[in-house]
DNA sequence: GCGACAG
DNA sequence: ATCTTGTCGC
């Protein structure tokens, strides 16, 4: 029921994605969210290796309270091949797949990769951003591009990522002594609003608990099994 | 030219 | 991402 954008067809080689991420790149808007946020969703992907089956999931949670509001998976078929700096056009079909099967419309979405941490400023946050028109971020658990300093140990602290003098996320420690997660924005919000929602969706784990929870459902999916916790 | 490289 | 046991550190 949730709607977005159809900006543009699948169906295209590497380096045609390449070129078309250059051209959606002019519509990323980085700004403060305009509305408050009482929900949030949490995305993942989880497939048999050597395998095309992709399983697909969206949580929808409620921020304040971290309980689950809505949940939905799909099992779908990957068509496009995992490539660095192309990770949206191999797991974002799949995504919007289960976005249509949303009754509640998110008020933000939590991307389990980057947003314009990306060598052309357009990751997989950012690319669906543009298709829902929702606000969007990235929450990675390793680093495409960018350089940046190792944050204080303590859970809270951040520090900037760098890639051509251009700041384009944060090295976030979520939790005491743990490596960090990295956060950038994707469209229609800004750095220090996506490190404070990361921070708020606190599950006490190194990931956040949109992602950690959208991990586990399509695990179980993928899995046959019927709850996800 | 060589290495790095989200999931 | 996925395949997997034990093991080092707090």
């Amino acid at each position: 029921m949730a709607r977005f954008n159809n900006l543009h067809n699948w169906t295209l080689t590497p380096a045609e994605a390449v070129a078309l991420q250059q051209q959606l790149r002019s519509e990323i808007r980085i700004e403060p969210l305009t509305r408050p946020v009482e929900t949030i969703a949490g995305c993942d992907i989880s497939f048999n290796k050597f395998e095309e089956t992709v399983y697909a999931g969206i949580v929808v949670l409620q921020l304040d309270t971290l309980e689950v509001v809505e949940e939905v998976g799909v099992i779908s078929t990957a068509t496009f091949p995992y490539v660095p700096g192309l990770l949206s056009f191999r797991e974002g079909p799949a995504l919007l797949d289960a976005w249509a099967k949303l009754k509640i419309e998110p008020d933000v979405v939590m991307f389990d990769g980057q947003g314009i941490a990306h060598p052309r400023r357009i990751g997989i946050a950012s690319h669906m951003g543009l298709f829902i028109d929702r606000p969007a971020f990235g929450c990675a658990k390793s680093v495409l591009v960018g350089k940046y300093d190792e944050p204080a140990p303590e859970r809270g602290n951040w520090s900037p990522m760098v890639h051509y003098r251009e700041v384009i996320g944060a090295a976030l420690r979520t939790k005491d002594k743990v490596n960090p997660v990295y956060v950038s924005p994707g469209h229609l919000i800004d750095m220090e609003t996506a490190i404070d929602l990361t921070l708020r969706c606190n599950g006490g784990y190194r990931i956040p608990e949109p992602t950690r929870r959208a991990h586990n459902l399509v695990n179980a999916l993928r899995r046959g099994e019927r709850a996800a916790d």
